[in-house]
DNA sequence: TTTCAAATGGGTAGTACACCCCATGGCTGT
DNA sequence: ACAGCCATGGGGTGTACTACCCATTTGAAA
């Protein structure tokens, strides 16, 4: 049986040990390398050339979607795994729009992560449960409307955007729909095309995809008096 | 000698494995409970009676914060040891004003959080070095400048606390209600009491306010379909 | 040219929420 | 003892939002 070589990234020092100790477990799996940000871990596997790369999103200098597209930029046979605390429909689109191999949740029971290592080693992709059940049942919505399956990323169009960014801010559909100088009912058209793109169903949902995506700044204080 | 009994609360399943693996290779220590959220570690904490409970801030539910303010009021001589990904003086001020015992941040290598638990055990504190070097700077600063001004931040109770988190994570008021045991009435009530005290009167700036706070994490995706 | 997504707007239903009213019991501080 | 806050819960009223249905116009891509 041969060896799968595995970089492990992710900044949290307590946790990546914690994971290459689990993985250390494992007679098949060796971890010959270890990045603490994202610019490590295109260096690392410029110098290390593992097979897989296990990923987190949230690291610093360089995040780990960034990190991911450059080193299968420059190595396309690399699987990389993803392994992120969130869970979101855009990011999980976003990352495999790139070419990520898989992409696991911190939620996930430690013993899938040496079996998502396997698969995308074999080249197959590997979804935590959770996500795997969202993305069929997209791929159900999908089918029902007649959309192509392919596109895969929520690309939100200039309005939704705008409409987004007044919901996160807090205003009624009625004052966006005079600020965009609309009917209240596109306004609710477009605030239903956000919760079905993004599978975001409350506003304050779509308030913290809208901060994290850098839509709007945090603490914004839009208190109309 | 004594065994040192622990409770583990950090929601991310793989990371608290990791974290059990290692500490149980400690002949002293012993994991006898883990929570995903901070409900449950109140409840566990109740039930099981560990000597010293590793918390971590960004839970489900009920956040590390109010889970240890809970914890310590009704079992004082618990000792809560932080385990954060974020070391914002504020977090670690706040933290240290309720009660805890120690701050370790995840970056810190693994081999200290069996040491830092063994000091909170025997009464003393334990902080990350970065952060006891920074509170030794803080202390220095605040003997020259005396007394800060500070910002009036409305005192918000326990209770609205909680109900404000369950808020920002987009639980509706039958949710909330029925994760607290209580009526829709009375969440309607601390809601109302919420947007009167922070005179915030819309879902979307609550939920602003509370990532601000540093209540629930950004992009916390609590989609549970 | 045809197809299609984006943007616009209307209808209707049920549900959730905001904002009032009210009361009870527990606890804290003066 | 009493004021004050906290937590609890009930009633009612009106507005806002969600989630479907439907249609038209426009401009861009196939």
């Amino acid at each position: 049986m041969s060896t799968i070589t595995v970089l492990l990234a992710e900044d949290h020092q307590i946790v990546r040990e914690g994971l290459r100790a689990m993985l250390n477990l494992e007679s098949d799996i060796k971890v010959i390398s270890e990045a603490e940000n994202g610019r490590q871990a295109v260096e690392l596997v410029t110098k290390s050339r593992p097979d897989v790369v296990v990923m987190d999103i949230a690291m610093p200098l360089l995040n780990g979607m960034e990190a991911t597209r450059q080193i299968l930029h420059a190595f396309p046979g690399t699987k990389v795994l993803i392994l992120s605390a969130h869970s979101d429909d855009a990011y999980v689109a976003m990352v495999m729009a790139i070419g990520a191999s898989g992409y696991l949740i911190k939620q996930t029971a430690a013993h899938v992560l040496p079996e998502a290592i396997r698969a995308v080693y074999r080249g197959k992709t590997y979804f935590s449960p959770i996500i795997a059940k969202r993305r069929n049942h997209q791929k159900q919505k999908d089918r029902e409307q007649g959309e192509l399956p392919g596109k895969a990323a929520p690309t939100l169009s200039a309005r939704e955007m705008e409409v987004l960014q007044l919901i996160a801010e807090g205003r009624a559909n009625k004052e966006s729909a005079d600020e965009l100088h609309i009917s209240v009912k596109t306004v609710e058209k477009h605030r239903q095309s956000l919760m079905d793109k993004l599978n975001i169903h409350d506003t304050a949902g779509l308030t913290r995809y809208a901060i994290s995506m850098g839509i709007i700044e945090n603490s914004v204080q839009v208190t109309i008096v």
